[in-house]
DNA sequence: AGACTGCCCTGATGGC
DNA sequence: TGCCATCAGGGCAGTC
């Protein structure tokens, strides 16, 4: 389930081990993985062979290679994507969608994918910001991040502050976990409504979410199987720091009382029922 | 218009 | 052992 910590971990690794490298072929092996890319799998590939990764850019849990320093191939990992750098030799993997060789005749990049909730698009002109994503807001690591503007409107809404934290049209890069982890920090109730939040409450739960993430970002992310992986295959630490998120029963780290679990927007949400009250 | 639901997908897991 | 139901859930189309 990668979400900022997890994505900007592959982004670096991209960054070291693809930029500055010519792509000599791209493969889709799987037609799910291009299906936003409207001309199709084979216009994907096409228009990315000869290109030259000058940049790996992110916003929110979407990143995307700048290539020539004018386009971009955008990628997003959905559930179960990963960006992985193989020996050329490597035999196609079970979930492989996509993989991409060098004109160096080094490391492959492969995109595998078991839940195929990830998906690739080319997007000319997008090395700035990709147009299929420019409605996704800026997440609170960007220096265009402006959190007065994001905690105003957050306040216009009339739904509860964790379907607020996931709509990444406010404020993008939290998905389930860290929105769980951020409303235990910020000891606030998910279903809190927003616009009954004062704006220092609303702004101290954005101020935990980046608190949590920058957390987990220096663990390498949080891994609990083998699903989210850095570039190299390996997964990260931070499930051990975990304080809320799917540890149902559990005590909370705080007051003790064991941690609960209810289902919310087809998913669950986890907290502490003494330490987060509705108001 | 804003809030909300359903759907896409596969593999692990649990109950019987 | 095998079969079926359930769960994981990001983002967007569609509904109310």
């Amino acid at each position: 389930m990668p979400e900022l910590p997890e994505v900007e971990v592959v982004r670096r690794g991209l960054d070291h081990h693809v930029r500055g490298r010519t792509i000599a072929s791209a493969i889709i092996r799987h037609p799910r993985a291009a299906r936003r890319h409207m001309a199709g799998p084979e216009d994907l590939a096409a228009q990315m062979v000869g290109t030259t990764v000058t940049g790996i850019a992110r916003r929110g849990k979407y990143m995307w290679l700048i290539l020539d320093e004018t386009d971009a191939l955008l990628m997003h990992l959905g559930m179960s994507g990963q960006m992985l750098i193989t020996s050329p030799d490597a035999e196609i993997a079970a979930h492989e969608r996509a993989r991409f060789t060098f004109t160096d005749g080094g490391s492959d990049l492969r995109f595998d994918d078991q839940r195929t909730f990830g998906h690739l698009m080319y997007d000319e002109g997008g090395a700035v910001l990709p147009s299929p994503i420019a409605h996704i807001a800026p997440d609170p690591f960007d220096p265009q991040f402006d959190q007065a503007a994001a905690v105003a409107r957050i306040k216009t809404k009339r739904t509860g502050i964790k379907r607020a934290l996931l709509d990444q049209t406010l404020v993008s890069g939290i998905g389930n976990i860290y929105a769980d982890e951020a409303l235990w920090a910020a000891k606030v109730h998910g279903e809190s409504t927003a616009s009954s939040m004062s704006k220092p409450r609303i702004s101290a739960v954005i101020d935990a979410a980046r608190e949590v993430m920058a957390a987990a970002l220096a663990q390498g992310g949080t891994s609990f199987d083998s699903l989210y992986v850095d570039v190299a295959g390996s997964s990260g630490y931070f499930a051990r720091s975990l304080t809320a998120y799917g540890l149902v029963g559990h005590p909370c780290p705080r007051c003790g009382t064991p941690i609960v679990r209810e289902q919310f927007m087809n998913r669950s949400s986890h907290f502490c029922p003494v330490c987060q009250r509705k108001r």
